[in-house]
DNA sequence: TCTGGGGTCCTAGGACCC
DNA sequence: TCTGGGGTCCTAGGACCC
């Protein structure tokens, strides 16, 4: 049996980086990505650039990704950009410009696929590989019992930077849960190789929360329950985790600590649902601002129409989401017997929806999702009613 | 300094059918 | 009138991730 091999690999400061590949002359200065396009460069007669900064900036954004210049300076990602701009008003900030991060996503996953195909893509700027099976990776010399990984590791990240310019991070382990613990250990253009025998010394010692799957909600739990660090999840009784988390999460809490996962990577996966949502300027309330509500919702649906025909679907279940001004989400769905193809009908089910939903408190933010996808080549032929096969059926006369 | 937009998965209750 | 489970679908909410 050769030894299973996982990596993760994940871009570094991925929105930030291709910014800094355009605009190489903000090296080395702390830049986000999070603006709008109000906030897009201004090219001066002389050639160069006039760029926005933080402290420029009005409104209710996050900030996406920050150079490390930023990090340092406490501008993170999901940051809200009034508060970056307090900790770091003269950094550059740049607007989101998701085409071009979409056309290097791209470039740096076909550059993967050339020399390991087995690839899942875990968002734009991060895959997991299964090495396994690749050619060479399981050579050990006298001295190196990771030769074969490892130069494979470098192999993969010098054909991302000869694709894009860009550095990437890889945590290379027997399993996606510890490899993406391991690709952030040595950020940025890290190479990180952890077996089971490095678990005790070089995982047990980080916080729980670096574990994919225990967000801020457990990370606070587990504090309570006086756990840290992963090695003293681990150190915790099964039986208690789950009293306190339940049977799945508990259960899985335990194994996760331990460094156990037999995921496979997943090479394809069909999407289960698509969205649209926007926060506004300015809360809006249902009554005063019932016109300029509902034209936001019909342009919403357009899009959404807009994203579904682009990937070839239709939805038999449109759902409304709303955030009040206390931040409190409110979702409802309506199903239909015929599945939704065009901006109309996802409207009309999303006013369906609309009646359902309480609508006192002033809004911050309105969606609408498309669940219960079918392809749109397996939907039932289009014909004049639109009823299904089986009403069709119903509505034949009877023979004789 | 109030916190975007795109997703996935899990849980739990109720309807409905057998 | 009360008593059963099992299975599936729908809905709503919430945690988490990038």
């Amino acid at each position: 049996m050769p030894r299973r091999w996982i990596a993760h690999l994940d871009m570094d400061a991925f929105y930030a980086s291709v910014e800094l590949l355009r605009y190489p002359e903000l090296r080395g200065q702390p830049v986000v990505v999070g603006g709008r396009r109000a906030h897009e460069p201004e090219l001066l007669p002389d050639g160069t650039r006039k760029f926005a900064l933080l402290r420029d900036y009005a409104g209710r954004g996050v900030i996406t990704t920050s150079t490390y210049e930023a990090r340092a300076l406490g501008v993170f990602s999901a940051m809200g950009t009034m508060k970056a701009a307090k900790l770091a008003p003269d950094a550059v900030l740049l607007p989101a410009d998701f085409e071009q991060y979409t056309k290097y996503s791209r470039l740096f996953k076909s550059a993967v696929r050339e020399i390991a195909p087995l690839i899942e893509n875990r968002g734009i700027d991060e895959i997991y590989i299964d090495l396994t099976d690749a050619p060479g990776v399981q050579e050990e010399t006298d001295d190196d019992p990771h030769a074969g990984i490892t130069a494979m590791a470098r192999r993969i990240k010098q054909a991302v930077k000869d694709a894009t310019g860009l550095s990437c991070s890889i945590g290379v382990t027997p399993n996606k849960l510890l490899s993406k613990i391991a690709s952030e250990l040595d950020k940025p253009d890290g190479l990180t190789i952890v077996t089971y025998a490095d678990i005790r010394e070089r995982i047990w010692p980080l916080p729980a929360k670096r574990i994919n799957g225990i967000g801020p909600k457990a990370a606070a739990k587990l504090e309570t329950l006086g756990i840290r660090t992963i090695g003293d999840l681990a150190a915790m009784d099964p039986l208690r985790l789950v009293d306190e988390f339940g049977a799945n999460y508990g259960a899985w809490l335990h194994e996760a600590a331990h460094g156990r996962d037999e995921r496979e990577v997943v090479t394809h996966s069909e999407p289960k649902s698509i969205s649209c949502e926007t926060t506004f300027e300015r809360d809006l309330h249902a009554r005063t601002d019932r016109a300029e509500l509902g034209a936001i919702l019909t342009r919403l649906c357009e899009r959404l129409a807009d994203a579904m025909e682009r990937k070839g679907y239709a939805a038999k279940t449109i759902a409304v989401k709303l955030r009040f001004d206390d931040f409190r989400i409110v979702t409802r769905a309506h199903t239909l017997a015929n599945a939704a193809i065009t901006a109309q009908d996802i409207r009309r089910a999303a006013g369906q929806c609309l009646k359902k939903c309480p609508l006192e408190k002033r809004l911050r933010l309105i969606g609408v999702r498309a669940d219960k996808l079918l392809p749109i080549n397996e939907l039932p032929a289009p014909d004049g009613d639109g009823s299904t096969p089986e009403e069709e059926q119903l509505a034949l006369p009877l023979s004789g």
